[in-house]
DNA sequence: GTAATTTCGTACCGTTTCGTACATTTATAA
DNA sequence: TTATAAATGTACGAAACGGTACGAAATTAC
């Protein structure tokens, strides 16, 4: 459905999801409340009007990029989770593939927008509901990936090893804004996923 | 140092102490952007003006409150660590000491308030300087905890439990504004600490 | 061409924000 | 009593903020 019906109007001539891939760039580095509608719109070259009529008021902007940077994950990085068979490996991908986004456009102030910034506006009721989608997101997606690996390990000792994790990946984002280089987080990473390929090889 | 010597004009009518407090506990809750000085007046009692005086500006009155919130982590939580042999048993009750402190006075949107509403502000230099500075006396606690129990264990496998530790109690702010209970929080740190455990245990 | 319809940005509004000047109050020193 | 010194809050200012009314522009329908 792109342009077979020719509508009445004026044509619109602004790119949203180029503005929207901006606002998430915005909103990861600098947080909800430090990134005024006026950065957004100098930053997009959309003028306010144009980005309430396209995205709504800013938190409805701030959601809307909580929902395409979990695209952008699920895209890029979910998938390095399970192109091969040996955990420790696949984990270590996954967190670099994470810190790639983490990182990218960013030297300055890096982190996670869900993860980073989300918990300083978690007062607004659909970034905490969109905030809890996030963690449970990313704990089923691991715990699909190690019951792949280890069908025969008891529930208990999955759910450690999802969690051990998650928590590795939520804390590169303190990190990352208490000045960690990415060298560093990487080697952060690495102990993590050896730490959990160890505790998921436990008898 | 009290009053000794009385001093020359009107007396000082302002308990700063209490009011910090108040204000470690705003911020806490609500982070630096969200919380106003009007704020910070109404819930302290003192108006703007003698915040200025006793704090300085806003960013000065937060990383204040950072500072404050650090001296009672060590003084309340730290101590949880060392007063038993057992590292598993010793870990459980420091994170559930913690969870003690991020709950307090919140059971609307609780967390830490260095590694949960500090990353949203680290733009500030001055706080991504004491972001930094937690994360590392954090990792530094946790080292020291280790090495007494394990001084045998190479460094490698010490690190490696120091991040998992850190990472644990970095995740559980992100996991409260998510909607996590005290008691699923508390679950994640007996969980962390029984893979800790197993990680220091290793040959 | 004219009307209808949709998009777009200027220009504006009311509110909230941080920060401070200044007069007032309360104490000591002479 | 008078002068000096420190503390306190009222009252103000300037700027930034989120949000919108409204007219100009661009297209289709008739």
């Amino acid at each position: 459905m792109s342009d077979l019906k020719p509508k009445r109007g004026r044509p619109a001539s602004i790119d949203a999801d180029a503005a929207m891939d901006i606002m998430v760039e915005l909103f990861r580095n600098k947080g909800f409340a430090a990134v005024s509608l006026d950065d957004l719109s100098s930053a997009t070259g959309l003028s306010r009007p144009s980005l309430y009529r396209a995205f709504g008021n800013k938190v409805q902007m701030y959601v809307g990029a909580m929902d395409a940077f979990g695209v952008q994950v699920a895209k890029e990085a979910a998938p390095k989770l399970f192109e091969t068979d040996d955990v420790q490996v696949s984990l270590t991908r996954f967190f670099d593939a994470m810190l790639e986004i983490y990182f990218r456009d960013s030297e300055v102030t890096p982190g996670c927008l869900v993860f980073g910034t989300a918990p300083s506006a978690a007062e607004e009721a659909a970034v905490q509901e969109r905030l809890q989608f996030g963690i449970e997101q990313t704990d089923n997606l691991m715990r699909s990936r190690f019951k792949q690996s280890a069908p025969n390990s008891d529930a208990d000792q999955i759910q450690i090893a999802v969690e051990l994790a998650s928590n590795t990946l939520i804390a590169f984002s303190a990190r990352a804004k208490g000045g960690a280089s990415r060298a560093e987080l990487s080697e952060v990473g690495a102990n993590g996923a050896r730490a959990i390929a160890t505790v998921l090889a436990q008898p």
